[in-house]
DNA sequence: TGGAAGGTGTTTTCTAAATAACAGACTTAA
DNA sequence: TTAAGTCTGTTATTTAGAAAACACCTTCCA
Protein backbone atom coordinates (compact mmCIF):
# COMPACT_ATOMS: atom_id res chain seq x y z
CA UNK A 1 0.00 0.00 0.00
CA UNK A 2 2.97 2.43 0.62
CA UNK A 3 4.32 1.17 -2.22
CA UNK A 4 1.77 1.59 -4.82
CA UNK A 5 1.99 5.45 -3.95
CA UNK A 6 5.27 5.01 -6.47
CA UNK A 7 3.77 3.02 -8.92
CA UNK A 8 3.43 5.78 -11.33
CA UNK A 9 5.83 4.10 -14.14
CA UNK A 10 4.90 1.63 -16.77
CA UNK A 11 0.97 2.04 -15.70
CA UNK A 12 -0.11 1.85 -19.17
CA UNK A 13 1.28 -1.17 -19.90
CA UNK A 14 -0.57 -2.98 -16.46
CA UNK A 15 -3.43 -5.01 -17.54
CA UNK A 16 -2.08 -6.67 -20.98
CA UNK A 17 -0.73 -10.03 -20.69
CA UNK A 18 1.62 -11.76 -23.64
CA UNK A 19 -0.08 -15.05 -24.34
CA UNK A 20 2.82 -16.77 -24.81
CA UNK A 21 1.72 -20.32 -25.55
CA UNK A 22 -0.67 -18.74 -28.36
CA UNK A 23 2.12 -17.27 -29.81
CA UNK A 24 4.16 -19.91 -30.28
CA UNK A 25 1.34 -21.55 -31.69
CA UNK A 26 0.18 -19.07 -34.25
CA UNK A 27 3.84 -18.09 -34.89
CA UNK A 28 5.74 -21.70 -34.20
CA UNK A 29 8.86 -19.48 -36.16
CA UNK A 30 9.46 -17.99 -33.27
CA UNK A 31 11.80 -19.46 -31.20
CA UNK A 32 12.26 -19.42 -27.22
CA UNK A 33 15.72 -18.71 -26.08
CA UNK A 34 17.60 -18.54 -23.13
CA UNK A 35 20.72 -16.87 -21.13
CA UNK A 36 22.33 -17.31 -18.23
CA UNK A 37 23.31 -14.39 -15.58
CA UNK A 38 25.06 -11.30 -17.28
CA UNK A 39 25.07 -13.07 -20.44
CA UNK A 40 24.33 -10.67 -23.31
CA UNK A 41 21.21 -10.34 -25.85
CA UNK A 42 23.37 -8.03 -27.92
CA UNK A 43 26.36 -5.40 -27.30
CA UNK A 44 26.49 -1.62 -27.74
CA UNK A 45 28.05 -1.70 -31.44
CA UNK A 46 26.75 -4.91 -32.48
CA UNK A 47 24.73 -4.88 -35.54
CA UNK A 48 21.40 -6.14 -35.32
CA UNK A 49 18.15 -6.74 -37.15
CA UNK A 50 16.08 -8.90 -33.89
CA UNK A 51 13.78 -8.67 -31.62
CA UNK A 52 13.92 -9.71 -28.55
CA UNK A 53 10.06 -10.01 -26.09
CA UNK A 54 11.32 -10.85 -23.27
CA UNK A 55 8.99 -13.96 -21.80
CA UNK A 56 10.63 -13.66 -17.92
CA UNK A 57 13.81 -12.34 -15.83
CA UNK A 58 14.92 -9.04 -15.99
CA UNK A 59 17.19 -7.66 -18.85
CA UNK A 60 19.35 -4.68 -18.04
CA UNK A 61 19.40 -1.64 -21.19
CA UNK A 62 22.75 0.32 -20.70
CA UNK A 63 24.67 2.94 -22.90
CA UNK A 64 28.63 2.99 -22.06
CA UNK A 65 29.94 6.34 -22.24
CA UNK A 66 32.82 7.40 -24.42
CA UNK A 67 34.27 8.26 -20.80
CA UNK A 68 33.91 4.46 -19.82
CA UNK A 69 30.68 5.34 -17.78
CA UNK A 70 27.86 3.06 -17.83
CA UNK A 71 24.45 4.48 -17.74
CA UNK A 72 21.19 2.49 -17.06
CA UNK A 73 18.36 3.43 -18.99
CA UNK A 74 15.53 0.53 -18.08
CA UNK A 75 15.66 -2.88 -16.45
CA UNK A 76 13.06 -4.24 -18.60
CA UNK A 77 10.84 -7.65 -17.58
CA UNK A 78 8.15 -9.75 -18.98
CA UNK A 79 6.32 -8.78 -21.99
CA UNK A 80 8.75 -5.96 -22.68
CA UNK A 81 10.55 -5.40 -25.91
CA UNK A 82 14.46 -4.52 -26.63
CA UNK A 83 16.29 -4.59 -29.64
CA UNK A 84 15.89 -3.28 -33.28
CA UNK A 85 12.74 -1.89 -34.80
CA UNK A 86 14.80 -0.58 -37.98
CA UNK A 87 13.44 -2.68 -41.41
CA UNK A 88 14.49 0.20 -43.51
CA UNK A 89 18.20 0.02 -42.55
CA UNK A 90 19.56 -3.57 -42.84
CA UNK A 91 22.59 -3.41 -40.36
CA UNK A 92 21.35 -1.20 -37.79
CA UNK A 93 24.20 -0.67 -35.48
CA UNK A 94 22.73 -1.13 -31.34
CA UNK A 95 23.29 2.03 -29.05
CA UNK A 96 22.95 0.16 -26.18
CA UNK A 97 23.67 -3.08 -24.26
CA UNK A 98 20.96 -5.51 -22.89
CA UNK A 99 22.37 -7.66 -20.60
CA UNK A 100 20.62 -10.77 -18.47
CA UNK A 101 20.53 -9.90 -14.68
CA UNK A 102 19.55 -13.52 -13.56
CA UNK A 103 18.41 -16.10 -15.80
CA UNK A 104 16.39 -14.40 -18.80
CA UNK A 105 13.81 -16.38 -21.50
CA UNK A 106 13.31 -14.79 -24.31
CA UNK A 107 11.96 -14.51 -28.00
CA UNK A 108 13.64 -13.62 -30.72
CA UNK A 109 12.24 -12.50 -33.63
CA UNK A 110 13.18 -10.80 -37.10
CA UNK A 111 12.32 -7.36 -37.10
CA UNK A 112 10.75 -7.94 -40.23
CA UNK A 113 8.58 -11.23 -39.38
CA UNK A 114 8.03 -8.98 -35.83
CA UNK A 115 6.40 -5.69 -38.27
CA UNK A 116 4.05 -8.71 -40.01
CA UNK A 117 3.18 -9.78 -36.47
CA UNK A 118 2.11 -6.68 -35.74
CA UNK A 119 0.42 -6.35 -38.93
CA UNK A 120 -1.64 -9.90 -38.63
CA UNK A 121 -2.37 -9.10 -34.98
CA UNK A 122 -3.64 -5.47 -34.65
CA UNK A 123 -4.44 -6.06 -30.82
CA UNK A 124 -1.02 -6.40 -30.56
CA UNK A 125 -0.08 -3.55 -32.12
CA UNK A 126 -1.97 -1.51 -29.39
CA UNK A 127 -0.01 -2.55 -26.53
CA UNK A 128 3.22 -2.48 -28.19
CA UNK A 129 2.66 0.98 -28.42
CA UNK A 130 1.40 1.58 -24.87
CA UNK A 131 4.30 -0.02 -23.42
CA UNK A 132 6.99 1.14 -26.02
CA UNK A 133 5.31 4.72 -25.04
CA UNK A 134 5.34 4.37 -21.59
CA UNK A 135 9.26 3.78 -21.39
CA UNK A 136 9.38 7.32 -23.27
CA UNK A 137 7.92 8.43 -20.78
CA UNK A 138 9.80 6.72 -18.40
CA UNK A 139 12.98 8.15 -19.21
CA UNK A 140 11.45 11.49 -19.67
CA UNK A 141 10.70 11.31 -15.68
CA UNK A 142 14.27 9.90 -15.22
CA UNK A 143 15.79 13.03 -17.32
CA UNK A 144 13.84 15.47 -15.17
CA UNK A 145 15.20 13.70 -11.94
CA UNK A 146 18.59 13.93 -12.72
CA UNK A 147 18.02 17.92 -13.56
CA UNK A 148 16.38 18.20 -10.54
CA UNK A 149 16.94 15.95 -7.90
CA UNK A 150 20.08 15.35 -5.96
CA UNK A 151 21.96 12.08 -6.08
CA UNK A 152 20.15 11.27 -2.26
CA UNK A 153 16.69 11.42 -3.57
CA UNK A 154 17.26 10.03 -7.15
CA UNK A 155 18.70 6.93 -4.81
CA UNK A 156 15.32 6.65 -2.80
CA UNK A 157 13.20 6.95 -5.89
CA UNK A 158 15.48 4.13 -7.33
CA UNK A 159 15.13 2.10 -4.38
CA UNK A 160 10.91 2.17 -4.41
CA UNK A 161 10.87 1.17 -8.27
CA UNK A 162 13.33 -1.82 -7.16
CA UNK A 163 11.35 -2.94 -4.65
CA UNK A 164 8.42 -2.52 -6.83
CA UNK A 165 9.57 -4.51 -9.68
CA UNK A 166 12.08 -7.24 -7.17
CA UNK A 167 10.65 -6.45 -3.47
CA UNK A 168 9.71 -9.59 -1.80
CA UNK A 169 8.03 -9.13 1.77
CA UNK A 170 10.61 -9.79 4.38
CA UNK A 171 10.27 -8.90 8.39
CA UNK A 172 11.75 -5.54 8.12
CA UNK A 173 9.64 -4.23 4.59
CA UNK A 174 10.51 -5.17 1.10
CA UNK A 175 14.22 -7.49 0.07
CA UNK A 176 15.34 -7.21 -3.03
CA UNK A 177 15.34 -10.50 -5.23
CA UNK A 178 18.07 -9.05 -7.25
CA UNK A 179 22.31 -8.50 -6.91
CA UNK A 180 23.32 -5.55 -7.39
CA UNK A 181 26.68 -4.18 -6.97
CA UNK A 182 27.06 -0.19 -6.04
CA UNK A 183 28.14 0.49 -9.32
CA UNK A 184 25.32 -0.84 -10.95
CA UNK A 185 22.77 0.98 -8.79
CA UNK A 186 25.25 4.06 -9.36
CA UNK A 187 24.76 3.53 -12.99
CA UNK A 188 21.01 2.93 -12.18
CA UNK A 189 20.86 6.31 -11.02
CA UNK A 190 23.39 7.90 -12.95
CA UNK A 191 26.00 9.27 -10.55
CA UNK A 192 29.07 8.08 -9.46
CA UNK A 193 29.80 5.01 -7.06
CA UNK A 194 31.39 6.93 -4.52
CA UNK A 195 28.80 9.06 -3.32
CA UNK A 196 26.24 6.46 -3.59
CA UNK A 197 28.35 4.18 -1.09
CA UNK A 198 28.25 6.96 1.06
CA UNK A 199 24.81 7.84 0.70
CA UNK A 200 23.89 4.34 1.36
CA UNK A 201 25.69 3.90 4.54
CA UNK A 202 23.68 6.68 5.77
CA UNK A 203 20.61 5.12 5.03
CA UNK A 204 22.11 2.04 7.08
CA UNK A 205 22.71 4.02 9.73
CA UNK A 206 19.36 5.69 10.05
CA UNK A 207 18.12 2.38 10.17
CA UNK A 208 16.16 2.66 6.65
CA UNK A 209 17.42 -0.69 5.28
CA UNK A 210 20.23 -2.84 5.54
CA UNK A 211 22.21 -4.43 3.11
CA UNK A 212 25.56 -6.91 2.57
CA UNK A 213 27.14 -7.39 -1.01
CA UNK A 214 24.13 -10.18 -1.90
CA UNK A 215 20.80 -8.01 -0.83
CA UNK A 216 19.60 -5.01 -0.44
CA UNK A 217 16.50 -4.85 2.15
CA UNK A 218 14.29 -2.06 2.66
CA UNK A 219 12.26 -0.95 5.70
CA UNK A 220 10.05 0.87 3.64
CA UNK A 221 7.59 3.34 6.01
CA UNK A 222 11.22 4.27 7.30
CA UNK A 223 12.30 5.14 3.95
CA UNK A 224 9.62 7.26 3.07
CA UNK A 225 9.81 9.45 6.00
CA UNK A 226 13.21 10.20 4.89
CA UNK A 227 11.92 10.93 1.23
CA UNK A 228 9.27 13.00 2.64
CA UNK A 229 11.95 15.27 4.57
CA UNK A 230 14.01 15.37 1.99
CA UNK A 231 11.59 16.53 -0.35
CA UNK A 232 10.96 19.94 1.32
CA UNK B 1 26.45 17.75 -46.71
CA UNK B 2 27.82 18.84 -43.71
CA UNK B 3 24.57 19.02 -42.22
CA UNK B 4 23.63 15.11 -42.70
CA UNK B 5 26.67 14.22 -40.49
CA UNK B 6 24.70 15.06 -37.73
CA UNK B 7 21.21 13.31 -38.68
CA UNK B 8 21.15 10.69 -36.25
CA UNK B 9 17.45 11.05 -34.84
CA UNK B 10 14.52 10.73 -36.26
CA UNK B 11 16.04 8.56 -38.90
CA UNK B 12 13.17 5.42 -38.80
CA UNK B 13 10.63 8.27 -39.34
CA UNK B 14 11.80 9.04 -42.17
CA UNK B 15 10.65 7.61 -45.55
CA UNK B 16 7.17 7.68 -44.32
CA UNK B 17 4.81 10.47 -44.74
CA UNK B 18 1.02 10.96 -43.43
CA UNK B 19 -1.39 10.85 -46.35
CA UNK B 20 -3.74 13.55 -44.54
CA UNK B 21 -6.15 13.99 -47.56
CA UNK B 22 -7.27 10.40 -47.48
CA UNK B 23 -7.25 10.48 -43.27
CA UNK B 24 -9.50 13.47 -43.37
CA UNK B 25 -11.76 11.22 -46.14
CA UNK B 26 -11.50 7.90 -44.58
CA UNK B 27 -12.31 9.65 -41.10
CA UNK B 28 -14.01 12.36 -41.44
CA UNK B 29 -14.54 12.51 -37.55
CA UNK B 30 -11.19 13.85 -36.86
CA UNK B 31 -11.12 17.56 -36.97
CA UNK B 32 -8.83 19.87 -38.00
CA UNK B 33 -7.73 22.39 -35.77
CA UNK B 34 -4.85 25.34 -35.81
CA UNK B 35 -3.28 27.15 -33.20
CA UNK B 36 -1.24 30.47 -33.48
CA UNK B 37 1.92 31.31 -31.72
CA UNK B 38 2.84 30.26 -28.31
CA UNK B 39 -0.85 28.48 -28.09
CA UNK B 40 -1.28 25.88 -25.82
CA UNK B 41 -2.35 21.89 -27.46
CA UNK B 42 -2.66 21.29 -23.63
CA UNK B 43 -0.71 22.22 -20.29
CA UNK B 44 1.27 20.42 -17.74
CA UNK B 45 -1.95 18.98 -15.26
CA UNK B 46 -4.71 19.03 -17.63
CA UNK B 47 -6.82 16.48 -17.52
CA UNK B 48 -7.10 14.55 -21.47
CA UNK B 49 -7.80 12.12 -23.30
CA UNK B 50 -7.08 13.18 -26.74
CA UNK B 51 -4.33 12.48 -28.64
CA UNK B 52 -2.71 15.32 -31.44
CA UNK B 53 -1.56 14.19 -34.93
CA UNK B 54 0.60 17.38 -36.25
CA UNK B 55 -0.30 18.62 -40.12
CA UNK B 56 2.30 21.34 -39.76
CA UNK B 57 3.79 23.84 -37.60
CA UNK B 58 6.74 23.09 -34.41
CA UNK B 59 5.38 21.63 -31.29
CA UNK B 60 7.18 22.28 -28.16
CA UNK B 61 7.30 19.59 -25.82
CA UNK B 62 8.27 20.34 -22.03
CA UNK B 63 8.17 20.24 -18.41
CA UNK B 64 7.76 22.65 -15.49
CA UNK B 65 9.94 21.45 -12.61
CA UNK B 66 9.00 22.48 -9.13
CA UNK B 67 11.51 24.76 -8.92
CA UNK B 68 10.38 26.53 -11.51
CA UNK B 69 12.86 25.39 -14.19
CA UNK B 70 11.33 24.16 -18.08
CA UNK B 71 12.70 21.50 -19.43
CA UNK B 72 12.45 20.67 -22.83
CA UNK B 73 12.03 16.82 -23.92
CA UNK B 74 11.39 17.65 -27.90
CA UNK B 75 10.44 20.10 -30.75
CA UNK B 76 8.18 17.76 -32.94
CA UNK B 77 6.93 18.62 -36.29
CA UNK B 78 5.21 16.94 -39.19
CA UNK B 79 4.00 13.49 -38.48
CA UNK B 80 4.19 13.32 -34.76
CA UNK B 81 2.13 12.71 -32.56
CA UNK B 82 1.51 14.11 -29.18
CA UNK B 83 -0.69 14.12 -26.12
CA UNK B 84 -2.53 11.00 -24.52
CA UNK B 85 -2.45 7.12 -25.19
CA UNK B 86 -4.31 6.23 -22.07
CA UNK B 87 -7.29 4.52 -22.77
CA UNK B 88 -7.52 2.63 -19.52
CA UNK B 89 -7.80 5.73 -17.07
CA UNK B 90 -10.13 8.51 -18.13
CA UNK B 91 -8.94 11.59 -16.76
CA UNK B 92 -5.02 10.99 -17.45
CA UNK B 93 -3.26 13.88 -16.16
CA UNK B 94 -0.33 15.42 -18.58
CA UNK B 95 3.16 15.49 -17.44
CA UNK B 96 4.09 18.26 -19.95
CA UNK B 97 2.91 21.16 -21.71
CA UNK B 98 2.55 20.91 -25.55
CA UNK B 99 2.59 24.93 -26.85
CA UNK B 100 2.57 25.40 -30.22
CA UNK B 101 5.48 28.03 -31.95
CA UNK B 102 4.38 29.95 -34.50
CA UNK B 103 1.71 28.49 -36.49
CA UNK B 104 0.79 25.08 -35.86
CA UNK B 105 -1.97 22.53 -37.98
CA UNK B 106 -3.06 19.53 -36.04
CA UNK B 107 -5.81 17.02 -36.06
CA UNK B 108 -7.28 16.26 -32.56
CA UNK B 109 -8.22 12.48 -31.98
CA UNK B 110 -10.16 11.37 -29.16
CA UNK B 111 -7.67 8.58 -27.70
CA UNK B 112 -10.36 5.41 -28.11
CA UNK B 113 -10.84 6.68 -32.13
CA UNK B 114 -7.22 6.67 -32.61
CA UNK B 115 -7.07 3.29 -31.00
CA UNK B 116 -9.77 1.93 -33.48
CA UNK B 117 -7.80 3.81 -36.57
CA UNK B 118 -4.81 1.86 -35.54
CA UNK B 119 -6.33 -1.43 -35.65
CA UNK B 120 -8.48 -0.84 -38.70
CA UNK B 121 -4.98 0.34 -40.62
CA UNK B 122 -2.32 -1.80 -39.49
CA UNK B 123 -0.04 0.10 -41.96
CA UNK B 124 -0.64 3.45 -40.14
CA UNK B 125 0.13 0.81 -36.69
CA UNK B 126 4.16 0.77 -37.47
CA UNK B 127 5.08 3.91 -38.57
CA UNK B 128 3.70 4.77 -35.61
CA UNK B 129 5.25 2.57 -33.48
CA UNK B 130 8.62 3.37 -35.22
CA UNK B 131 7.82 6.83 -34.74
CA UNK B 132 7.27 6.81 -31.15
CA UNK B 133 10.49 4.43 -30.43
CA UNK B 134 12.39 6.79 -32.06
CA UNK B 135 11.64 9.67 -29.87
CA UNK B 136 12.10 7.35 -27.02
CA UNK B 137 15.76 6.85 -28.83
CA UNK B 138 15.84 10.48 -28.71
CA UNK B 139 15.50 11.07 -25.32
CA UNK B 140 17.56 8.72 -24.37
CA UNK B 141 20.47 10.37 -26.43
CA UNK B 142 20.00 13.55 -24.01
CA UNK B 143 20.03 11.52 -20.74
CA UNK B 144 23.43 10.66 -22.36
CA UNK B 145 24.60 14.00 -23.38
CA UNK B 146 23.90 15.41 -20.33
CA UNK B 147 25.77 13.01 -18.70
CA UNK B 148 28.61 13.10 -20.42
CA UNK B 149 28.79 17.22 -22.10
CA UNK B 150 29.38 19.94 -20.98
CA UNK B 151 26.63 22.56 -21.61
CA UNK B 152 28.85 24.34 -24.69
CA UNK B 153 28.91 21.12 -26.61
CA UNK B 154 25.44 20.23 -25.74
CA UNK B 155 24.46 24.16 -27.47
CA UNK B 156 26.77 23.09 -30.68
CA UNK B 157 24.53 20.09 -31.30
CA UNK B 158 21.60 21.45 -30.17
CA UNK B 159 22.27 24.34 -32.65
CA UNK B 160 23.33 21.26 -35.16
CA UNK B 161 19.87 19.65 -34.45
CA UNK B 162 17.99 22.96 -35.21
CA UNK B 163 19.53 23.80 -38.40
CA UNK B 164 18.39 20.58 -39.63
CA UNK B 165 15.22 20.93 -38.29
CA UNK B 166 14.66 24.62 -39.30
CA UNK B 167 17.54 25.95 -41.06
CA UNK B 168 17.16 27.91 -44.53
CA UNK B 169 20.47 28.99 -46.69
CA UNK B 170 21.82 32.16 -46.20
CA UNK B 171 24.95 33.69 -47.29
CA UNK B 172 27.00 32.64 -43.95
CA UNK B 173 25.41 28.80 -43.65
CA UNK B 174 21.84 28.33 -42.00
CA UNK B 175 19.38 30.88 -40.58
CA UNK B 176 16.79 29.33 -38.36
CA UNK B 177 13.56 30.10 -39.03
CA UNK B 178 12.37 30.30 -35.53
CA UNK B 179 12.00 32.43 -32.69
CA UNK B 180 13.90 31.21 -29.73
CA UNK B 181 14.74 33.31 -26.74
CA UNK B 182 18.00 32.04 -24.95
CA UNK B 183 15.88 31.00 -22.12
CA UNK B 184 14.24 28.28 -24.37
CA UNK B 185 17.58 27.50 -25.74
CA UNK B 186 18.45 27.05 -21.94
CA UNK B 187 15.57 24.82 -21.62
CA UNK B 188 16.31 22.80 -24.74
CA UNK B 189 19.85 21.88 -23.77
CA UNK B 190 18.69 21.55 -20.16
CA UNK B 191 21.12 24.22 -18.28
CA UNK B 192 20.71 28.06 -16.99
CA UNK B 193 20.15 30.77 -19.27
CA UNK B 194 23.37 32.56 -18.16
CA UNK B 195 26.32 29.95 -19.24
CA UNK B 196 24.14 29.60 -22.17
CA UNK B 197 24.08 33.37 -23.13
CA UNK B 198 28.08 33.32 -22.28
CA UNK B 199 28.45 31.06 -24.57
CA UNK B 200 26.38 31.82 -27.57
CA UNK B 201 28.33 35.10 -26.87
CA UNK B 202 31.86 33.60 -27.22
CA UNK B 203 30.65 31.65 -30.37
CA UNK B 204 29.68 34.93 -31.96
CA UNK B 205 33.28 36.21 -31.14
CA UNK B 206 34.88 33.38 -32.70
CA UNK B 207 32.69 34.26 -35.79
CA UNK B 208 30.89 30.63 -35.89
CA UNK B 209 27.43 32.19 -35.60
CA UNK B 210 25.58 35.60 -35.62
CA UNK B 211 22.89 36.63 -33.94
CA UNK B 212 20.02 39.09 -33.01
CA UNK B 213 16.84 38.96 -30.96
CA UNK B 214 15.32 37.36 -34.16
CA UNK B 215 17.15 35.32 -35.66
CA UNK B 216 20.25 32.68 -34.96
CA UNK B 217 22.43 32.29 -38.27
CA UNK B 218 25.19 29.54 -38.02
CA UNK B 219 28.53 29.74 -40.26
CA UNK B 220 28.46 25.53 -40.18
CA UNK B 221 31.91 24.72 -41.29
CA UNK B 222 33.21 26.91 -38.41
CA UNK B 223 30.94 25.45 -36.34
CA UNK B 224 32.08 22.18 -36.91
CA UNK B 225 35.49 22.82 -36.48
CA UNK B 226 34.74 23.82 -33.05
CA UNK B 227 32.88 20.75 -32.46
CA UNK B 228 36.06 18.79 -33.49
CA UNK B 229 38.49 20.34 -31.47
CA UNK B 230 36.23 20.61 -28.26
CA UNK B 231 35.49 17.10 -28.66
CA UNK B 232 39.02 16.04 -27.86
C1' DT C 1 47.91 -20.33 1.13
C1' DG C 2 48.72 -16.71 -1.09
C1' DG C 3 47.78 -13.49 -4.23
C1' DA C 4 44.89 -11.59 -7.73
C1' DA C 5 40.47 -9.62 -8.63
C1' DG C 6 36.36 -7.57 -7.49
C1' DG C 7 33.59 -5.11 -4.37
C1' DT C 8 33.17 -1.62 -0.39
C1' DG C 9 33.96 2.58 2.73
C1' DT C 10 35.97 7.04 3.19
C1' DT C 11 38.40 11.24 2.51
C1' DT C 12 40.51 14.89 -0.12
C1' DT C 13 40.71 17.73 -4.13
C1' DC C 14 38.81 20.07 -7.83
C1' DT C 15 35.60 21.95 -11.18
C1' DA C 16 31.48 22.79 -13.96
C1' DA C 17 27.72 25.04 -13.64
C1' DA C 18 23.80 26.75 -10.79
C1' DT C 19 22.46 30.88 -8.46
C1' DA C 20 22.12 35.56 -7.67
C1' DA C 21 22.45 40.00 -8.77
C1' DC C 22 22.71 43.91 -11.61
C1' DA C 23 23.07 47.05 -15.68
C1' DG C 24 21.96 47.90 -20.28
C1' DA C 25 18.93 47.36 -24.44
C1' DC C 26 14.77 46.82 -26.70
C1' DT C 27 9.71 46.61 -26.91
C1' DT C 28 5.03 47.70 -25.50
C1' DA C 29 1.31 50.10 -24.09
C1' DA C 30 -0.70 54.17 -20.90
C1' DT D 1 8.05 59.92 -22.91
C1' DT D 2 7.74 57.57 -19.22
C1' DA D 3 7.20 53.62 -17.06
C1' DA D 4 6.88 48.59 -17.03
C1' DG D 5 8.09 44.38 -18.84
C1' DT D 6 11.07 41.35 -21.29
C1' DC D 7 15.36 39.96 -23.06
C1' DT D 8 20.46 40.12 -22.95
C1' DG D 9 25.37 40.36 -21.15
C1' DT D 10 28.47 39.86 -17.38
C1' DT D 11 30.49 39.01 -13.06
C1' DA D 12 30.99 37.14 -8.15
C1' DT D 13 29.65 33.44 -5.07
C1' DT D 14 28.53 28.92 -3.87
C1' DT D 15 27.90 24.06 -4.18
C1' DA D 16 26.95 19.36 -5.61
C1' DG D 17 29.15 15.90 -7.02
C1' DA D 18 32.90 13.87 -10.08
C1' DA D 19 37.56 12.07 -9.75
C1' DA D 20 41.29 10.13 -7.61
C1' DA D 21 43.34 7.64 -4.27
C1' DC D 22 43.57 4.41 -0.47
C1' DA D 23 42.80 0.76 2.86
C1' DC D 24 40.02 -2.97 3.69
C1' DC D 25 37.40 -7.07 2.97
C1' DT D 26 35.70 -10.85 0.53
C1' DT D 27 35.84 -14.64 -2.93
C1' DC D 28 37.93 -17.39 -5.94
C1' DC D 29 41.40 -19.69 -8.05
C1' DA D 30 46.21 -21.74 -9.10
Amino acid sequence: MFIEKHTNDASLNLGFEWNFEQLEKEFPSIRLTNLNDRSFLYHQGDKCSSLFLIKGGIVKLSHLTAQGNELTFALLSKGDIVGCLDIVNADHVMEENAQALGKVDFYRIECNDFKQLITLRSDLSWSVLTSIYARKQQIERKLIATHTQPVKQRVIKMLFELAQLFGTRCLHGYALEIFLTQQELADLVGASRSVVSTIMNNFRDQGVLNYTREQICINDPALISIELSSES
